[in-house]
DNA sequence: TTATTATTGAAAACAATTTTCAATAAGGAA
DNA sequence: TTCCTTATTGAAAATTGTTTTCAATAATAA
């Protein structure tokens, strides 16, 4: 889907949960529609702030929280420790970020069944759930490096 | 390995690598390879002060450092959003944590093959690494509940 | 329009982690 | 042992990321 149709497209939906849509509410999405790769809240923040220059840092996280909660967005974790946020389709997703400038790319069908299994037996523990992130170089970056 | 073996273990191979042998790296070192969890700094800092009552928080996070370099213990992301800390063995490993006594068992031998060739097929990313961490039950718990 | 109340942003509070720096002590040399 | 060098320590302060508070604002339904 287009950036600017997510963007009517999420907005209508937070509507329809009973959210109001609010200027920095709406510039924080447009953010997250448009970017290629997983943003910080800071950086989040500095770009809504090109479509609604009011918008806090407040705003920011709050509208992320309520995002995640719809499931449109997934908190990332990076290797130096921060957090960042990345769109996400409907459904049980991971992302790949590149190491060199950071576009993530969502996939789907993460086949671990194997890997449980094996898990299971050795350690003992039921597997209810995973956490998994890849990392790699984008195809533009792989062609540079 | 026992726990006390590992801590000589771990120690002798610090001396080796240069590092000086100090009270609250030792207390640091047995907290780690004592517990069966992972635990967070404050935690640590906690559990050190049983065997040496003047270790600050500072040192337990340098000396997290260290051993972290060294790949002695791992950083996990908890989903709170903390960071935590687990005994690592030598080579690529990975943790799974139970979800209701936060007991932490390592486990090598991922295979991802199939999914990371997948993956790079449907992306057209060059995987370069990952990161993995399960979640569930661990055998006691999982009687309990 | 007006009323209701969810939402906002500034400021303060909080929590996790790092930096600074003078005092201490580990380990090699004598 | 004793002495020296310098890595290491811990208290305090500084930074950074995130949450809470609260009076003012503005989105929506009536
Ligand atoms: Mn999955
Ligand atoms: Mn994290
Ligand atoms: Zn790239
Ligand atoms: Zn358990």
């Amino acid at each position: 889907m287009a950036a600017s149709n997510l963007v009517d497209d999420w907005a209508a939906r937070l509507r329809k949960e009973g959210y109001r849509l609010t200027a920095p509410r709406r510039a924080v999405i447009r953010v997250l529609a448009e970017t290629s790769t997983s943003l910080a809240p800071d950086q989040i923040l500095r770009r809504a702030r090109r479509y609604y220059p009011k918008t806090g840092l407040v705003t920011v996280y709050r509208t992320l929280d309520v995002l995640k909660g719809c499931g449109y967005v997934r908190k990332m974790h990076r290797l130096d420790g921060c957090h960042s946020y990345a769109p996400a389709s409907a459904g049980h997703a991971h992302h790949i970020v590149c190491e060199r400038c950071r576009a993530v790319m969502e996939f789907k069908g993460c086949d671990l069944d194997a890997l449980i299994k094996s898990v299971r037996r050795r350690t003992g523990y039921l597997v209810k759930g995973h956490w998994l992130e890849l990392s790699g170089l984008c195809p533009v970056c792989r062609k540079e490096a």
